[in-house]
RNA sequence: GCCCUCAUCGUCUAGUGGUCUAGGACACCAGGUUUUCAUCCUGGCGGCAGGGGUUCAAAUCCCCUUGAGGGUACCA
């Protein structure tokens, strides 16, 4: 087996998987490709009131759907398993006994209550809440006793005895220093059974050989703990990159408020945000590539992409520029794989059978073809391509028809019928000629021109391209739908 | 409160002591694409949080202030 990088992506299953946590996957996936490492999913699912089956699958669902695939871990499998940390519990006893036959740690009997109570005493005096090792020093009687009361202890790791300094060596961040001074004697298990996620993450960073942990900004205060508890051990410490996070609009973390702003993965794929785009836009948020480039393929972002090159701070997430970058996306994408990825969303607006025949699909393709240009997302083309399905129906009626009443407009309405019909070739260059022109041969306005032309067909005064409309909707519906505006108008 | 992190246009960012009257992208505004919305193209608006140092020279280094964020759980 080669010695190479392996990094994780330790996602917790107690809810669905947003922006903020993709993003790490994301730069851990890209860290590994990048140095022909090992990507591990582990599951950790430790907090059994919050971790769900279902939240799992959405992660391996939704990683699977912006192309991270896994190595190693969950769905995958591995030497270093199992890799779910529910199925690590006998582990991580085991390692816990080790500490406390070593007198590293010891059996806690203190109450949530008590301890909540000292908690409060310490944000009364103003000091830092921290344990005060009430059970360190238990005497075998008062120990008994607590048994006997029926109290379920917990695993406390012991501080060290002397103040010491611990430093990160951050790979995004250089020297970060704590005092154990700060720290209390922090539980590695708790009363159910549970190792607490400060214990269970350094053991099985350790037992699966995990040379750089890229997480994000939440977990630098977590890092003292952690290392304290590798060298208890004897364990190599990995390397640490910590990323910034990603913010909301009013720059807090970023986090699901109301039902309007999308956050999980999920919803995104659910808008039609391609996969590709999504990928591109996260790869965007903490990096950039040295010259200016921004839309970049995998292979690109892979081979330009490198840990210390992210940035320290924090960024807000931008939907707008995500937008952006979606539409450009399904603007320059193959219209056969964004027609397939659209019709489910036509399906759904009842705009389109379930059964597409031949002849349907070829008219689809030109309606897509069109819609696509005005959409951030796929589910918006419905919306974008309704007037090319539906019956015509006016957005402001009186509008329309002050218009048609114009005495200009039974001349260009029969002038554009004619030319129409006398076009040998009815495809979009002819049809636009037809307008270039109309404009030429008819002492008319363009706008006289083409706004009436506009309202005829559509019923509305924005839209496609004229000439798209009318290769769209074909000759006889083009002549239907201008000779009844002219007869509203009579 | 205490600990930690961060600080360039509204937003994402380039910038690692001189080439910065600070570059790009999104958004916004204007113009163009024989003229609708959009797409596309061109142009414009707009920023080094503040104060002290260090230096011939600072967006870049140091200190303080301020601001923002994270942590401070038998959550991860």
């Amino acid at each position: 087996m080669m010695e190479g990088m392996r990094l994780r992506f330790p996602p917790s299953p107690t809810g669905k998987i947003h922006i903020g946590n993709m993003r790490t996957a994301l730069f851990n996936w890209l860290w590994a490709r990048k140095n022909k490492g090992t990507l591990v999913l582990r599951i950790e699912d430790t907090d059994q009131e919050r971790s769900t089956k279902e939240f799992e699958d959405i992660i391996i669902q939704e990683m699977q759907w912006l192309g991270l695939d896994v190595d190693e871990g969950i769905g995958v499998g591995g030497e270093y398993g199992p890799y779910r940390q529910s199925e690590r519990v006998d582990i991580y006893r085991e390692y816990a006994e080790k500490l406390l036959e070593e007198g590293k740690a010891y059996y806690c009997y203190c109450t949530p209550e008590e301890l909540q109570a000292m908690r409060e005493e310490a944000a009364r005096k103003g000091e830092m809440p921290r344990y005060n090792q009430h059970c360190r020093h238990l005497k075998e009687e008062e120990l008994e006793a607590y048994k006997k009361e029926g109290r379920v202890p917990v695993i406390r790791f012991k501080m060290p005895d002397e103040e010491q300094e611990i430093i990160i060596n951050d790979l995004i961040r250089g020297e970060i220093k704590f005092s154990t001074d700060v720290l209390d004697d922090f539980i590695i298990f708790k009363s159910d059974g549970m190792p607490t996620y400060n214990f269970a993450v350094v053991i099985d960073d350790a037992l699966m050989k995990i040379s750089q942990v890229i997480r994000g900004e939440d977990h630098i205060s977590n890092t003292p703990k952690q290392i304290l508890l590798y060298e208890a051990f004897g364990f190599p410490v990995p390397e640490f990159a910590h990323l910034p996070l990603i913010l909301d609009e009013n720059r807090a973390k970023l986090k699901k408020r109301s039902d309007s702003d999308a956050v999980y993965i999920g919803e995104f794929r659910e808008k039609g945000y391609l996969p590709e785009a999504l990928f591109n836009f996260l790869s965007l948020v903490g990096w950039s590539p040295k010259d200016e480039r921004e839309i970049m393929s995998r292979e690109e972002i892979i081979s330009l992409f490198d840990i210390s090159d992210v940035n320290k701070s924090s960024a807000v997430f931008d939907i707008e520029k995500l937008n952006w970058m979606n539409g450009k996306y399904i603007r320059d994408a193959d219209l056969e794989r964004i027609m397939e990825l659209s019709i489910p969303y036509l399906q759904e607006a009842g705009l389109v059978g379930e059964e597409i025949s031949g002849e349907e699909y070829d008219w689809l393709k030109k309606v897509i073809e069109v819609a696509r240009t005005g959409v951030d997302y796929l589910s918006q083309i419905p919306a974008e391509a309704e007037i090319f399905f539906t019956e015509l129906e006016f957005a402001d009626k009186e509008k329309a028809l002050a218009e048609f009443k114009d005495e200009e407009v039974e001349l260009v309405f029969k002038t554009l019928k004619e030319d129409l019909r006398n076009l040998a070739e009815f495809d979009r260059d002819s049809i636009n000629n037809i307008f270039k022109e109309l404009r030429k041969k008819l002492p008319v306005k363009a706008k006289k021109i083409y706004r009436p032309v506009r309202l005829a067909l559509t019923g509305r005064d924005s839209g496609p391209e004229l000439s798209d409309i009318i290769y769209i909707f074909g000759l006889e519906e083009v002549e239907k739908r201008l000779d009844e505006a002219l007869a509203m108008a009579k």
